[in-house]
DNA sequence: TTCCTTATTGAATGATCGTTCCAAAAGTGA
DNA sequence: TCACTTTTGGAACGATCATTCAATAAGGAA
């Protein structure tokens, strides 16, 4: 056929995952880009479109990523509540480098209707794979029956942004451990 | 002595804050700036110098504005719980506006010493504000003597970035109200 | 009024932005 | 080996970026 690519897609997508979640989409310039993921600047528009497509991207793989993570770690230990706990203190734990979802609501908004798109999608699989844990622990009695499992799911969500925000302003590791602590305390 | 400015400093700040706070650091061209404060580009320059200079006093501004409506709120009702439920209350209801705070950190992170200095400011007249009325609230039974104050502190300020981030991604009003009451939950 | 100082206005700076054109390079199937 | 197709690298595009220069305008002190 043809002249065959030298490099992966996905590979230069985390590439470009990693200077977006740094500097953001109006902080990051196609030359920054090129540089990180070391590929020409022709291929990279041939390959993924312009720059916001490019971002689109790197959001949709580092969102399904991210609730990937979640969703195996809610399947960790025996109770319902022990699954919950360790995505919890996985948040905590990888708190450190920065999370593109928080970084793009932060700067986009809900400005971007692709994107949204794109976190709806995500955004929906976590939280069914959530409502179902939080039933689960309420039937074993370790998160109280008065809170609507939805709200709970919405609180988990928003209680992360939290500790990844704190995390990116300097929090120390106790801080953020507190945080997750304080984050289960409200379940109970 | 000389001719004086036909604008108010404040004012105009103020201007920027609201470019800033929609837009972000990167987001905001000069051009938008002019725009928005009303004012010639050079006398911009003259007044705020640079665009960094300028962001800087803008986060000064709005830190300092947004710590005091918030110490004024701990001030309101009888018990300390009360004004305690009227921070968090102010904040879910007013959560409709991107925070600028929530914003620069997660655009800037901590790269900007500058920055963290108007921050540690900000954060640590919050902070002492809200430890005394965690304190009063401990001594009235309200809120668990089991916590750390300080630790409580560091809590309602990640808890309002994640409200913040919630709302800017597009929460509705009442899930962003139940946030407010599970953040107040976790203290029992 | 006159002078002095500063504010204002608008054009212009070089640099960098995202994106594209074009020619050379290279792998695949015949 | 040849022809075909796609990738690749680099120069180039107009637009916009933050910033500044130069000239005009305007108020206060004498």
């Amino acid at each position: 056929m043809a002249r065959p690519k030298t490099f992966d897609d996905d590979m230069a997508l985390d590439a470009a995952i990693g200077v977006f979640r740094e500097h953001g989409y109006e902080g990051t310039s196609a030359q920054m880009l090129v540089d990180a993921m070391g590929i020409g600047r022709q291929s990279l528009y041939n390959s993924f479109g312009d720059k916001a497509a490019l971002y689109n991207a790197a959001v949709r793989r580092y969102s399904r990523n991210e609730t990937q993570a979640h969703r195996a770690a809610l399947r960790t230990g025996d109770r319902a509540i022990d699954g919950i706990r360790a995505m919890v203190d996985r948040v905590v734990r990888e708190a450190g480098l920065p999370c593109l979802g928080v970084n793009s609501v932060a700067e986009l908004g809900t400005s971007w209707p692709a994107l949204n798109e794109i976190r709806a999608a995500a955004d929906h699989s976590l939280r069914t794979a959530i409502v179902a844990q939080v039933e689960a622990a309420q039937a074993d009695g370790d998160i109280a029956v008065d809170l609507d499992p939805d709200t709970v799911a919405t609180w988990f969500v928003a209680s992360f942004s939290g500790i990844r925000i704190a995390a990116r302003g300097g929090a120390s590791a106790e801080h953020l451990k507190s945080l997750g602590e304080l984050t289960l305390r409200a379940l109970r």
